[in-house]
RNA sequence: GCGGAUGUGGCGUAAUUGGUAGCCGUGCCAGACUUAGGAUCUGGUGCCGAAAGGCGUGGGGGUUCGAGUCCCUUCAUCCGCACCA
């Protein structure tokens, strides 16, 4: 019997609705085959977001026994330009993971918020005198628009916002905690510094085996002699977060310093802004101190590998031995740093860096007015130019001499900046024969290249390679390198010349920043030595000042604030980086409006640390690093119980955006000018259609805004004979030319009259390359789940991608036909079965079912995508439009499509969110053939198929394939060498 | 230089993990219904070839009955790091 459902849409519209419902309406006279039951996208995705919002349908529960489940797309910072559609892909596929795991019974903590403190807003304050207050609100209002167009199934009740001062309250927290503690390697932990004190006023620090920097030996007496000034300057150099004169990375142009994740190419990587070392009072966290932990820990995570390498890079462990070589002429010795101490014999010259402090002291009168000359200059390069430069040998004799210390000959002592003073002990034993660096220093100067290891040709190059007999090596003459390592670290502790040792590349952080736009670092002065203000006076309110420029005097901005002090002490003046607020929000988002703890016990117990954190990989050493150390920072301090913050990792793609650019000349105050200059396809494509008139006023607003924001013009100026030689023709010769400028030009596109000639490549969206493409748009065109599921369908998650909208309207075409599943031949009615379903039906659905299931734990959100569609195009092959196979789909649809999936939900006669519907459960059952159709070939070639019943065995279908007469002609006659029948797979017939 | 990743139709991609290469979608070709199509539906579409057949997963080699998948080698592109002793 066959009993059709008509289910009526029964609900109230807004005035917003209905006017959308109006367009439709107007729109059926336009477009006939429209009418009432079509997708309207536009008022169903509205009403259900409507309605995700006033139901809380994602809101997440702190009490609840169902097992959690924690997913995090990375803090975004809501930048004045809006989201684009590349910024969405990671949150899409978050959600869908969240949505899917609600279905499958987790409590889902889903939240969302906003890294708020940043240059961008300060920037623009600096312009236009808006207060960063005033333009992150807005920013955040445009993104939470942007956001709730898609339809994410955040928890806003939780969102949090780092310029919060119920935020940052407790970023000073944790500021006060890192102050308040030291690192004790004995228990390989953060420990409050009271305990050291009280070590101190006991026993002094003979005892103490700290992560420090270098300070004197003192016993308990000498301590507490020592004036309170005295005392604290000692402490400085224990405490995780300390004030200390460094060299920093300099930024005259952003006017603060910058952390070396901060600084790419000898530029700031916000900018592009020449970066110069300087030496600076500065505040520090302690994170060496943490290395090895954050390097182990790296074992423990399910990240790509790429992003563990480079922090394993980034943290840069070598192992080694220091080695003291005495001075010849002084008692003074030279620590060096090696991981070769089996080269020992091979050593013919050491070189310290230009800023050892030994330079003075050991260079003769010889060489004095040399060495201090080159001194200075390797200290006025900029890092970029000595990065630029690293091919140039340069260096000098410092006239001193050391002592070798197993054959006591003279060792002749250089300079060179080619050490760097911030790593190892700013020296190194210098052995050409097995290090390439110190081979070419040893070439430029004609200094002598013992071999010690066998293999290569040192007459070439060096023998680097950690393999080989030692030789020329007295006790170590013979041995592998391997064993030759082992044993000189040995005898060298047992000479008590040194002793093995690890180094870390991993260099402390920078904590303060010369800016407005941040959290006030908890500090106040009292005669000049810093104290960390009471946790009751948290939060430290960001001061109200007249500029948001730093002070004539050159203090940072916040010096301005007046009245701005703490008991009368002046407050600290720098502001912390962009990373503080970040480095811990995850933990906040667990329990936001905790008035008395940064997040409560109860919370961070049952929500535990992250189960999948999405976003870029730009943030490898950054924010992941910063992060995870301050994770084990306050697991040592007991805040929270893990080690490690995000348990996988997924990186998603770029989305990247069709480049155009063109090179245009302009003559200009008697000169020829040549720009590079980016232009939207739009105006490509009306330059290459000739529309010149729409063209020429897309050109002036893009290229006049090229020519304005002069950092990314690539300018030079070209004679005008050159021009009127080249007659605009001679492209290759033009570049040339440019080249020869020291312009790098790899395309040239200067068309005559003026016709453009285009250049077209995929790259980053961005503002600058006019290339765009607002998610907005897509929705309103093609409405958010099209937008979704077309995110996910583009490829792998994890790629990068270049935008088209080739393929959106087969996406949406999809989501058509699915609609039409549920509604009869005329599209007017909902139509529904409640007829018994088919081994067909069930078929399709099931294998949808494991598809789906599996990919979302696979994180392969594309091939789901197209077994939807498949589903689809099978259950419209078999005419099913059965309850109990289109309900099940439903649920399996609705993490990628869940607007359209609510509603058709609804239309079926729900009342409850499909979002509180259970996962279908996959029953293998339903997939079992009994019969497969074997593709029989000949040496591994293919030749035809036969049907045979899987439960048949390979000696039978051995025989059964012999028998066909198709076999036989393949045969040719000849018997076949070997069968091999792989049962439900394939036959193999070798001849 | 070191490290990581990726190479498959015109395009985006897929392939039960060693078993029929090209699923799904675009694009293109043809057709149906249409006053119309930027709606919908049907068929075709890796390349060469009239067909039989041959060739095909960046190139070259290897292992195997069988390789996109495993091994060696090489090339190209992208992304990190880069004088770290």
């Amino acid at each position: 019997m066959k009993l059709k459902h008509l289910v009526h849409c029964n609900r109230t519209y807004t005035l917003f609705e209905q006017s959308l419902w109006l367009a439709d309406f107007f729109s059926i006279f336009l477009l006939p085959q429209f009418n009432m039951a079509s997708y309207h996208f536009n008022s169903i995705e509205k009403n259900w977001q409507k309605f995700w919002a006033e139901h809380q349908t994602f809101k997440a529960d702190n009490n609840s026994e169902l097992p959690k489940y924690y997913v995090l797309d990375m803090f975004p910072y809501p930048s004045g330009a809006g989201l684009h559609v590349g910024h969405p892909l990671g949150y899409i596929a978050s959600d869908i993971v969240s949505r899917y795991k609600r279905h499958k019974g987790y409590n889902v903590l889903h939240p969302m918020g906003y890294d708020s403190f940043g240059l961008p807003a300060e920037q623009y304050a600096i312009q236009t005198g808006q207060h960063p207050a005033i333009t992150t609100e807005e920013n955040i209002k445009r993104y939470r628009q942007q956001l709730d167009n898609i339809g994410f199934s955040f928890d806003w009740s939780r969102e949090v916002r780092t310029t919060d001062a119920q935020y940052y309250h407790w970023t000073q927290w944790i500021f006060i905690q890192l102050f308040n503690a030291w690192y004790n390697k004995v228990s390989d932990k953060a420990e409050p510094i009271s305990e050291l004190i009280k070590k101190f006023e006991t026993t002094g620090n003979a005892n103490v085996n700290a992560v420090c920097d270098e300070t004197k030996t003192f016993t308990a007496n000498d301590w507490n002699a020592f004036t309170e000034k005295e005392q604290q300057g000692i402490l400085l150099n224990y405490r995780l977060a300390y004030l200390s004169d460094t060299m920093v990375n300099w930024c005259p142009e952003l006017g603060t310093v910058l952390a070396n994740d901060e600084v790419k190419d000898g530029v700031s990587e916000r900018g592009g802004y020449p970066v110069e070392r300087k030496l600076m009072s500065q505040w520090s966290l302690r994170i060496a101190a943490y290395a090895e932990r954050l390097l182990q820990g790296l074992d423990t995570l399910d990240w790509t590998e790429s992003i563990k390498e480079a922090q394993r890079n980034w943290i840069g462990k070598s192992e080694g031995t220091s080695l003291r070589f005495a001075l010849a002429q002084t008692d003074a010795s030279i620590e060096v740093f090696t991981t070769r101490p089996d080269t020992i014999f091979g050593v013919s010259f050491l070189t310290l860096a230009p800023e050892h402090e030994l330079v003075v002291q050991i260079t003769t009168d010889a060489c004095k007015a040399a060495v201090e000359n080159y001194v200075t200059i390797s200290k006025n390069r900029s890092e970029r130019d000595r990065m630029a430069d690293v091919k140039t040998i340069s260096g000098e004799f410092t006239g001193a001499y050391a002592i070798h210390p197993f054959t006591k000959a003279l060792i002749p002592i250089w300079i060179g900046d080619y050490v760097l003073a911030g790593y190892g002990t700013g020296a190194v034993m210098a052995v050409p024969a097995h290090d390439s660096r110190d081979y070419a220093f040893a070439k430029h100067f004609n200094l002598p290249i013992p071999q010690v290891v066998e293999g290569g040709d040192i007459n070439v190059e060096s023998y680097d390679a950690k393999e080989g007999l030692l030789i020329n090596s007295d006790f170590l003459n013979g041995l592998e390198v391997k064993a030759a390592i082992k044993k000189a670290i040995e005898k060298i502790e047992t000479v008590g010349l040194g002793k093995g040792k690890t180094n870390y590349r991993l260099r402390n952080a920078i904590f303060g920043r010369q800016r407005y736009w941040g959290e006030p670092i908890p500090v106040y002065y009292k005669e000049g030595v810093p104290y960390v203000v009471e946790e009751k006076d948290l939060p430290i309110a960001l001061p109200e000042v007249d500029k948001f420029l730093p002070t004539e005097t050159g203090e940072p901005p916040l010096a301005r604030a007046q009245n701005w002090n703490y008991n009368g002490h002046a407050f600290e003046t720098t502001t912390m980086p962009g990373w503080a607020g970040s480095s811990w929000y995850y933990l906040r988002y667990m329990d936001p409006n905790n008035a008395n703890e940064m997040v409560g016990n109860a919370a961070v117990n049952y929500w535990q640390n992250i189960d999948l954190y999405v976003g870029g990989s730009e943030h490898a050493v950054g924010h992941l690093l910063y992060a995870r150390f301050w994770c084990k920072f306050l697991k040592d301090i007991s805040t929270v119980p893990f080690e490690e913050p995000f348990k996988k990792l997924v990186n998603q793609g770029m989305i990247q955006g069709t480049i155009c650019t063109t090179y245009i000349y302009s003559y200009q105050n008697g000169l020829n000018e040549i720009f590079k200059c980016a232009i939207s396809s739009e105006l490509h494509a009306q330059l290459k259609s000739g529309n010149s008139e729409v063209a020429n006023n897309l050109m002036a607003a893009q290229i006049g805004s090229s020519i304005a924001d002069c950092q990314y013009v690539n300018e030079v100026n070209v004679p005008f004979e050159f021009f009127a030689a080249a007659a605009f023709e001679d492209f290759e010769g033009l570049k040339k030319w440019l080249n020869n400028t020291g312009n790098s030009v790899t395309h040239l596109i200067v068309g005559t009259d003026s016709k453009f000639q285009v250049k077209m490549e995929t790259g980053k969206m961005s503002k600058r390359w006019h290339n765009v493409v607002n998610p907005d748009d897509i929705c309103t065109q093609y409405g958010a789940d099209t937008l979704r599921m077309y995110e996910m369908f583009l490829g792998p998650l994890q790629d990068a991608k270049p935008w088209s909208t080739q393929g959106i309207e087969g996406v949406h075409r999809f989501l058509k036909k699915a609609w039409r599943l549920f509604h009869n031949n005329t599209n007017e009615d909902f139509v529904l079965s409640d007829e018994a379903v088919n081994k067909a039906e069930l078929k399709t659905l099931h294998k949808t079912i494991k598809k789906a299931t599996e990919d979302i734990e696979n994180f392969s959100f594309n091939t789901s995508v197209s077994a939807f569609m498949v589903c689809v195009n099978e259950l419209q092959d078999l005419k099913c439009n059965k309850r109990e196979i289109l309900e099940p789909f439903l649920i399996l649809l609705s993490p990628y499509a869940p607007h359209i999936c609510e509603e058709l939900w609804h239309l079926c006669g729900h009342s409850e969110s499909i979002e509180k519907a259970t996962w279908p459960v996959f029953n293998p059952g339903f997939l079992v053939e009994n019969e497969f159709n074997y593709p029989i070939s000949f040496n591994g070639k293919v030749r035809f198929n036969l049907n045979f019943a899987l439960d048949m065995e390979p000696a039978e279908v051995e025989k059964a394939v012999l028998a066909d007469e198709q076999t036989i002609k393949y045969l040719e006659g000849k018997t076949p060498k070997k069968i091999i029948v792989v049962k439900g797979r394939i036959v193999n017939v070798v001849i």
